[in-house]
RNA sequence: GCCCGGAUGGCGGAAUCGGUAGACGCGCCGGUCUCAAACACCGGUGGGGCAACCCAUCCCGGUUCGAUCCCGGGUCCGGGUACCA
């Protein structure tokens, strides 16, 4: 019998789905185990080579842990929402529903025949109003609640009701947008709207006016992470900074928590760095400056209180409210000139035009330190949404300050002994003070890190200024002014937002006759008819972000099918977290922010045990594409290959390399390929045409694209399996090349081989030898540590020498090799079913127990030493195993080749480090 | 600019604790089988040298008996982030 895949893979496919193999149920006598993928968006253009790389370390990983005793969930869903089907949508009018089912059957199909140990049965897709329903739910809890900045914990929102009747505003540790001061009898006094109005400071989901990255390409708004450069990531369309009244979550709130979080996570350090960038925590200090003739005062954000005796003059943001406060009559029409200037260029001009702007207000601050009057300028470099919008320039010791007093011939102090500033500041956070006397302050001589303490102390005693952290993790807007995501459960009852009950939930998408934006300018769901509660009131016309399903999915997993609950206590209880995510690493600052953000918040509500959602993450690295080239020689249909090209004119051209083979071009289907090269001429070496390459993104333009589809059904689903983790390290980018899958595929037929030899079975009972223990325990060992510390490809390396081995001892010993068939299983689950019954038994290999090696198998007869003199030398020498250091030693004084280095003189010292290594060193 | 990560044969990559650098696979070369080719199998394959040996893990230096690995400095490549005060 011939190994044949085909046969072999759809016969256990079918198995595994009619016994249903996979089926996970809670089960309290054994641990559990979570392993998770990031679930896909399916996009029209299905699944290539790349994709399944994460899938399939997963669930190698699954079953892995599944053969040692572990209940694992391993399930699958879609992140179904997203832009692609929309945009589809509006060109063809095709409703994205249909489009999205018609691309997950598409995603199901092939995800099937790769072999995958999914459990179906729990499936979710965003999309699906079972499941946005949990969406809008969460949505609706976050609205009930604020975040208590002492408890560092949600709090429902009657409590601070409560409070306000009270007590007013007095006393209340809340995360809030502003800072608002009234009284008990003035919060009773306001009106309906005004409560509203006031709550929204404080809700974790809240309507805000904010500063939204609007694209007016795709008519909507995006948040920070969907932002890159200036232009949105998906279309790469320009953005613009626009105030705007929108949904937002108070992720803000949560920024300490997320940040020691971190601490608890076995992530790689690079993610969670990436994180602690992102969320961005700043000690500092906010100081106030009055400014002359008059009664305002500006309050600024510093983490260099030290440099207050170096403030030449302030910065406010274009966008600042203080603005409007400080510009005197007589500079009102410059400053709002270059507040029009600004407003008009988008984030993106603002960006690559670093040119030095700004506009004087007319007004002079104080510097409470020394009470020297400095002017306040208005510019673009300072940011409305950081800290107050406001700063204390410090020229002699900023870059940014000093490049604009430069420009606008603007005084630099310097504060740092031994710093010159006459050609750049001195940024540093080192040295000593000097210039820094004032009435009542005295920093000279001291340490930065000691100035900036003392500082600190001293204005807020003085009461000029507080200790303050500043982070630079914003709010996420939440609103989208699209069709195809979660509609909120809100409506305007006299303008004041209000929840649906959640009985009325899921609020399911309305039909549209468009999905374009109406002619008043108001998103897609403007066009619905009755988009109305029973009672009138009109529904937000905005819809979810893309991040809103996939925050929560996998507790979803847990208990899919619950209608009473987002999860059960007890499928969370048991369950708990996530104990391995494998995923890419463009997530690290949207999706893995937000979804821990929502956990923590239903942590907070006592709805999940964990308030980390995922203990072990694994980036897979991206797969690249592996491009070929032909060189047409200009104005000719005529082409060279690569060896010879320097000789001509060439122009590459990117040749589908599907009808390339180790970079030899099959030229009669080059010629069949495209109509213009029909009459296509070659200038061969040594007979054959080779093709130039590089590694490129994997994309239809680039030609570059190879589908799993053809390779499963060329090679089997197991060699691509084994092919994809033999390819390199995991976390590793990697261009995908085709050449080479024949040696893992070569590495299968040797292993049937050791079963078969044409139709005849050749396995043998009795008991193995020596060598054939030593070599399947060896490969236990190996392959156990292997796969814990996720190095699939060298565990692969191990299986092929062992293989090898076997197949030179002739073993063909039953006992072996049902072993060998358990560890390999997890890779290549297909042939290890059909090995493990041709071995015969009933059970299915997925319910086979990890075999566990055992070192007395392992021990060598002989060790080698290395030996060195003095370290003129070093030779190794192979000795029995138990033999004494000393005896070692004498051996090697005894040697031949190192008497040579000895001179017959010296005595050598043994010395013993680890590894079974003895150094002899002459005294 | 700042923060991470990386650099090893013709190629992908091993060396998991500082101990024979190049495992395993591809490719290439030679052989067996075949009328021939493909498949398969066997052998060889970092460079130099007839050889003993010598030189090789991006470059320069250090620690060590011994460095791909640890330390200092530099070059190049990849990723993230960016007026964050």
């Amino acid at each position: 019998m011939e190994y044949n895949h085909k046969n072999i893979e759809s016969k256990w496919q079918q198995y595994w789905k009619d016994n249903a193999t996979y089926k996970t149920e809670i089960d309290e006598s054994r641990p559990k185990f979570y392993v998770l993928d990031m679930f896909p968006y399916p996009s029209g253009a299905g699944l290539h080579v790349g994709h399944p790389l994460g899938y399939i370390a997963s669930d190698i990983y699954s079953r892995f842990k599944r053969l040692q005793g572990f209940n694992v969930l391993h399930p699958m869903g879609y992140d179904a929402y997203g832009l692609p089907a929309e945009q589809y949508a509006i060109q063809t009018g095709q409703h994205p529903e249909i489009t999205t089912k018609v691309n997950i059957d598409r995603y199901r199909s092939q995800l099937d025949k790769i072999g995958f140990c999914y459990d179906w049965d729990r499936e979710v897709r965003t999309c699906n109003p079972d499941y946005y329903k949990w969406t809008q739910w969460a949505f609706i809890q976050m609205f009930n609640s604020y975040y208590d900045t002492k408890l560092q914990t949600a709090r429902p929102i009657y409590e601070l009701i409560e409070h306000f009747e009270k007590y007013g505003s007095k006393d209340i540790h809340v995360a809030c947008s502003k800072d608002l001061e009234f009284t008990a009898d003035e919060w009773k006094a306001m009106d309906d709207k005004s409560k509203s109005d006031t709550l929204m400071n404080y809700r974790i989901a809240y309507l805000g006016n904010t500063m939204v990255n609007w694209c007016p390409k795709l008519g909507t708004v995006l948040a920070n992470d969907e932002v890159s450069e200036g232009v949105s990531i998906r279309g790469g369309y320009p953005v613009e900074q626009k105030l705007m009244y929108q949904w937002c979550l108070r992720v803000s709130a949560y920024a300490q928590r997320l940040l020691d979080g971190l601490e608890k996570v076995d992530w790689t350090d690079s993610l969670k760095e990436t994180q602690r960038n992102w969320i961005g925590r700043s000690e500092g200090a906010e100081m106030k400056f009055k400014i002359a003739d008059s009664d305002v005062e500006l309050e600024i954000f510093t983490t260099r209180a030290d440099t207050v005796f170096g403030v030449t003059f302030m910065v406010l943001a274009p966008e600042s409210a203080y603005v409007d406060l400080v510009t005197t009559p007589e500079h009102k029409a410059e400053v709002d000139e270059y507040i029009a200037a600004i407003k008009h260029k988008t984030e993106r001009e603002r960006m690559i035009d670093k040119k030095v702007t700004g506009v004087f207000t007319g007004s002079y601050a104080i510097n409470p330190l020394t009470g020297d009057k400095i002017p306040v300028w208005v510019s673009d470099y300072v940011l409305a949404g950081y800290g107050t919008g406001a700063i204390m320039a410090v020229p002699a010791h900023d870059s940014r300050d000093y490049a604009f007093a430069r420009h606008f011939n603007l005084p630099v102090i310097p504060l740092i002994e031994g710093a010159d500033v006459s050609e750049e500041s001195f940024d540093a956070k080192s040295g000593k003070m000097m210039n820094s006397k004032g009435p009542e302050l005295n920093l000279n001589g001291l340490e930065v890190k000691d100035a900036i303490a003392a500082t600190k102390k001293f204005i807020s005693e003085k009461g000029i200024g507080k200790v303050k952290v500043n982070y630079r993790l914003r709010d996420a807007i939440f609103s989208r002014q699209r069709y195809w995501g979660e509609p909120f459960p809100v409506y305007y009852k006299d303008g004041i937002p209000m929840m649906m009950d959640e009985s009325q939930l899921p609020l399911q998408l309305p039909e549209v006759d468009k999905f374009l934006p109406t002619e008043t300018g108001e998103p897609p769901l403007g066009r619905a008819k009755n988009w109305k509660t029973p009672e009138g009131y009109p529904i937000e016309l905005c819809t979810m972000p893309g991040f809103a399903g996939s925050s929560a999915y996998y507790l979803r997993y847990m208990d899919p099918k619950n209608g009473k609950e987002l999860v059960s206590k007890k499928a969370n209880s048991y369950w708990k977290n996530v104990d391995l995510y494998i995923g890419g690493t463009e997530h690290a600052t949207g999706h893995l922010i937000y979804s821990r953000f929502w956990n923590k918040f239903l942590y907070d509500l006592g709805k999940v045990c964990e308030d980390e959602p995922f203990r072990k993450l694994i980036n897979q690295g991206m797969i690249q594409g592996r491009s070929n080239f032909v060189y047409r020689i200009k104005d000719t249909n005529t082409f060279v290959s690569s060896g010879l090209k320097k000789d001509y004119d060439v122009t590459p051209i990117h040749v589908d390399v599907n009808i390339v083979s180790n970079d030899i071009l099959d030229t009669e289907a080059f010629r069949a390929w495209r109509p213009e090269f029909n009459n296509a001429e070659f200038i061969l070496e040594d007979g054959k045409y080779v093709c130039g390459w590089a590694v490129e993104k994997m994309s239809k333009s680039m030609f570059n694209v190879v589908n799993p589809d053809d390779i499963v059904e060329r090679y089997g689903a197991d060699t691509l399996r084994l092919y994809e983790m033999f390819l390199g390290p995991l976390e590793q980018s990697k261009p995908w090349d085709t050449n080479g899958i024949d040696g893992v595929n070569r590495f299968l037929r040797k292993l049937w081989n050791l079963f078969y030899k044409g139709d005849t079975l050749l396995i043998t009972d009795g008991e193995p030898t020596k060598e054939e223990l030593k070599s399947i325990h060896k490969l236990i060992k190996k392959v156990t540590a292997d796969i814990e510390n996720f190095s699939f490809n060298t565990s692969i390396s191990a299986f092929m020498i062992c293989v090898n081995e076997l197949t030179q001892l002739k073993c063909h010993n039953r006992e072996v090799l049902s072993k060998l068939i358990v560890l390999l299983a997890p890779f290549a689950p297909h042939i290890c079913e059909e090995l493990w019954h041709i071995l015969g038994t009933d059970t299915t290999v997925c319910d086979a127990v990890w075999p566990v090696h055992n070192e007395e198998y392992l021990k060598e007869d002989n060790v080698t030493y290395a030996v060195s003199f003095n370290g003129k030398a070093r030779y190794n020498i192979e000795v029995p195993a138990d033999m004494s250091a000393d005896e070692v030693q004498k051996i090697a004084l005894e040697n031949e080749a190192a008497a040579k280095w000895i001179d017959g003189k010296t005595i050598a010292k043994v010395i013993v480090v680890p590894r079974k290594i003895v150094n002899v060193v002459v005294k």
